[in-house]
DNA sequence: TCCCAGGTTTAGTCGTGCCATAATCTTGGC
DNA sequence: GCCAAGATTATGGCACGACTAAACCTGGGA
């Protein structure tokens, strides 16, 4: 990996991982995370992520209260957010110029995204017209790695007669992925929710005229901007 | 690297570099490989060389007599034919279509070209129409891994009054290509020796209408195809 | 206050991958 | 038959990244 990040240290595949790991824990807590969350995540032992976590602050990326969690130091963050933009601008590139279907770019662009250099980053952003939101909805980091983070809610927390706009899903959902573009749902559309089951029950949403009834696991993973 | 042959085994990035170089060697050679031409090649050692023939016979990509040279076996040209398909292609993807400059697509292809998949293989030879050649005119191996080799011979040894097609030229020489291409010389174009001095002196060569100089360094690089 | 469970960290290993140096061996020309 | 060039083995190193087992904190409840 002959990758190195602005303080000349090698920066590895798997360190790159690590830190998007924490940058996504991190933006969803919203506190320090913790070695068996970041473990879980990435399906390593908590002894492994510990390790690693310690290899991490030395490199100056993260910050490593022991036993209290974790959390990235601007370097970490830039880290983070550098592959973020690989990830989701190769995510658009492959889908928009190359055909690939929906539910297969994700995991190409979960190898690219370590590899991807800084010219062809540059190449593809213009060909696409620098785009702030991948096809998922999720936002897009600008070149001097900001990003917007709206904050956004669940749909399935939604109650009936509240409406919003369906902003994004998570990609690494493919399933759920092709199933909401099969029915001409898409991030962007406004939606109302018209009914509600209990206990985690099917939503009745409505997108434009037609009603679509999402199960509790998708209305789960759907995240919405609620109307202002 | 996750990436497995026909057989089921690992191939690694410096195995196909290795299987790329030895297919090089032997295509221009005509014969089996020594071990010195191909530590220089790679910038190693003969004795790391050595050891990783030793490998590349145990994984029956190549077929290895001691002190007498080494030869690919049928699957081990697949692999070099392969990872020869990803580089070109994503060369000429790369020059057509995200508009990189002729001299930095290689350098960029020799990264890509490891961990490019089937799949995004597939979507780019189709965006490209298939194409049979790649921006310095060098042939792609087909999906099928079959490659039209024509012989060619270096401008260099075209004596004064031969014609010929300027075919190909190196992709590793950077300069070279950035030379030619400025002054619009490109593969395909036809060509006649004016004039010739001695002893690796520059060549005098008529493109179309204008006659260009050529130092003896680029004419020994510059493949032609003889005039018929 | 003490104790314990769950979470975390260290210690010690392993396996892969790839290259290097030094020493030994083969081969072929003379 | 000798020798130099070339090739091979023997040995070691280093980075990487994961694992198991064992020790270790921390906070909450009894």
């Amino acid at each position: 990996m002959p990758v190195k990040d602005a303080t000349g240290h090698d920066v590895t595949s798997a360190i790159e991982d690590y830190a998007k790991a924490i940058y996504a824990l991190e933006s969803r807590e919203g506190e320090a995370v913790s070695t068996n969350a970041l473990a879980e995540r990435l399906g390593v032992t908590a002894a492994s992520a510990s390790g690693m976590v310690k290899r991490l602050d030395e490199l100056g990326l993260v910050l490593h209260e022991p036993y209290r969690g974790v959390a990235l130091t601007p370097a970490g963050k830039r880290v983070a957010l550098e592959v973020l933009r690989h990830h989701r601008l190769l995510e658009t590139y492959l889908a928009e110029s190359l055909g690939v279907p929906w539910d297969r770019v994700h995991e190409e662009a979960e190898v690219l995204e370590h590899v991807l250099s800084e010219d062809l980053e540059a190449a593809i952003a213009a060909k696409l017209g620098n785009p702030t939101h991948d096809p998922h909805g999720d936002p897009i980091p600008t070149a001097d790695l900001r990003i917007e983070e709206r904050p956004t809610r669940s749909l399935q927390t939604l109650e009936p007669g509240e409406r919003g706009v369906f902003v994004r899903v998570s990609d690494s959902q493919s399933e759920m992925l092709r199933y909401l573009s099969e029915r001409g749902v898409r991030p962007g559309d406004a939606l109302e929710v018209v009914d509600k089951q209990p206990f985690g029950g099917p939503l009745f949403v409505r997108f434009g005229d037609e009603v679509h009834v999402l199960g509790g696991q998708l209305a789960l993973v759907m995240r919405v901007e609620a109307a202002t």
